[in-house]
DNA sequence: TTTATGATAGTAATCGATTGCAGTAACAAT
DNA sequence: ATTGTTACTGCAATCGATTACTATCATAAA
């Protein structure tokens, strides 16, 4: 582990001052003889210089970081996001700090406060349960905090939120038009306000409908430990396998996500029921999967890939003092495939 | 935005020395009256203050952020990697700094050269193209890297390596061993040597069964630009649709990743095809989806996330001076699931 | 009583880079 | 000849924390 080449060492070698290699180095609009300059640059090639950004931090206070935390990549809704984050971010020379929180709240503090430490500045973060306390001293101290997906009732945060409850609505008005009036709801817990709200959803367009809730068509699950991901699948297998025991059968499946929906289609498969011949299902999230699995999924798409984009963008207006004192709500779309068929 | 507290500052309120502070708060061995501690550490939690990194590292030249670089997040097999990395870092008070090189050798270079830049000691990094004159100086420069998945063949590089031959056999070999005859192979380009190696794999058993390896048996896709992940689908279905014009059809088809794979299934069953009835199916990778999609898939494991934390630790020996000076190579298993059947 | 010892606390240098301020030399303007 | 201006270049402080070294004082050992 050889000690590294500093500013100093190419200042004493070329016989000038550390100032005057900062000067070359760093790009400044400083003047410098070009025949210094080209001795400098010619030098720092030489003996392998690279700047230590460390250094540069602590003096000047910038950074080109920000941090992202989110329960999970493993879910594609979420690996979506932070590609479109990264995205953007690199084409403006900044890095992402990524965190998974695993749906657990004391790992989502310890990240906070570690990227805190660490001097970043801004944050996107997709929180299940938020710290108010830790949040709100953060922010005061001045962290900017982009809230996704998950709203955050904390002010001076800026919240890109999504329409769940109309795209519940959407979801549900869409299998009733097409003449289901057995709809079934198949749902992860409903701790999560954004699940609530699909739910809501899916109660307004019943009843727009005229058709009645009907307890025994909801499906909620417990919560479950571990990957996410995983559980949400197995969710939808558990749930279906309940529905699939009902004297009277629905002929559509709702499912609150599209994960969820797999877990339906698979176990539905798996009792020799033909989708869409049989039984309807309707996902939600258009993940890039729901389209990869015969039959294509219907679903209602939510702009993953943009939201991260949107969410840089914004994080940094709120950083350069911007005022974006403005949430955006995103909106549902259905797309439809093959998983919904019209009841005669 | 206000100035943070800093360690000086609570030395003034406190009326002590900023060492004394240092000394309570990274909770050194050294002795202080507990007097004093106890006093320091109430006005660290009431003016609240919290530690700057950034100071610390530029001193002491530690830090704990590793790299990680990987194609793309959005593919399943990666994601799992990196999730296993993360996990196992968490634990040692590490942070992961992700980046995805999206399969472009410039952004490759790039994130490499921050991270150094940014003192990061040690990387991993499931590269494409390296550039060797880069990765090499870097490595001079004390950087400690660990190859995943894609072997880089210079000195000093610890490499975790999966035999691909030996699963592109074991797929082949099973399929053949069903009775399987007409076996297909559809790849995405074979300019990566773990493709390659699969291929070889799967030429290996065909001689091993007597079965000759016929040309148009062998489909090999374009390589394509963007989205790795989506384009490996719609290889999968275009490769299949070119597969069905054939006069004769195999009877099974083994695709190089469960992602073509699903583009394969994708396309049968969009041909009214049956899977396994009158096609055989296998993948590659066992990612989660595989055994979420209806039928589920027959494939060959790969452990991504246990090679995930498997590099890690790999790489806190290198980085501890350990003298890891052994490459690893992974094993493949085959998952028996629904795609494959026996032919009578 | 004197000296050795240990517990505490402070001083000041240091990490690598930036930058305000000052100094110098050359040349132009008066 | 004097002053002003421009173009460089260097000095030294600074960012926030750590730490080797020194200083002080109380107590124990001789």
């Amino acid at each position: 582990m050889k000690k590294r080449v500093t500013i100093h060492d190419i200042a004493r070698i070329a016989g000038v001052s550390s100032a005057t290699v900062s000067r070359v180095l760093s790009k400044s609009s400083y003047p410098v003889s070009s025949e210094l300059r080209q001795k400098i640059e010619q030098l720092a090639e030489e003996y392998d210089y690279i700047p230590n950004m460390v250094g540069k931090q602590l003096k000047t206070h910038t950074n080109t970081t920000i941090g992202v935390i989110v329960p999970t990549i493993s879910n594609p809704f979420y690996s979506s996001v932070v590609l479109g984050i990264e995205e953007v971010a690199r084409r403006n020379n900044y890095h992402v700090f990524l965190c998974n929180s695993l749906q657990n709240p004391k790992q989502e503090d310890e990240y906070l406060e570690k990227l805190f430490e660490n001097q970043v500045k801004g944050v996107i973060i997709s929180s299940i349960s938020f710290n108010r306390k830790l949040m709100a001293r953060l922010i005061k101290l001045g962290l900017k905090v982009i809230a996704i997906d998950q709203p955050i009732d904390l002010p001076d945060i800026l919240q890109i939120k999504f329409d769940y409850r109309k795209g519940g609505y959407m979801a549900t008005k869409y299998l009733a038009d097409q003449g289901h009036r057995r709809i079934a709801y198949v749902t992860a817990p409903m701790d999560r306000p954004s699940r609530q709200s699909i739910f809501e959803g899916y109660r307004d367009a019943l009843l727009e409908s005229g058709i009645a809730v009907e307890d025994g068509l909801v499906k909620v699950s417990e919560p479950t430990e571990g990957d996410e991901t995983r559980g949400e699948f197995e969710n939808g297998k558990l749930l279906t396998r309940q529905l699939l025991e009902l004297s009277e059968l629905p002929t559509a499946i709702f499912a609150c996500n599209d994960m969820t929906a797999f877990g339906v289609i698979s176990e539905l498969s798996a009792h020799g029921v033909k989708i869409p011949e049989h039984i309807s299902v309707i996902g939600f999230d258009n993940i890039d999967f729901s389209q990869m699995i015969a039959p294509p999924l219907t679903t209602i798409n939510q702009p993953s890939y943009e939201m991260g984009k949107l969410a840089y963008s914004m994080l940094m207006e709120l950083m350069k003092g911007g005022q974006a004192e403005m949430d955006i709500v995103l909106q549902p779309k259905l797309v439809e495939r093959s998983t919904v068929a019209a009841i005669k």
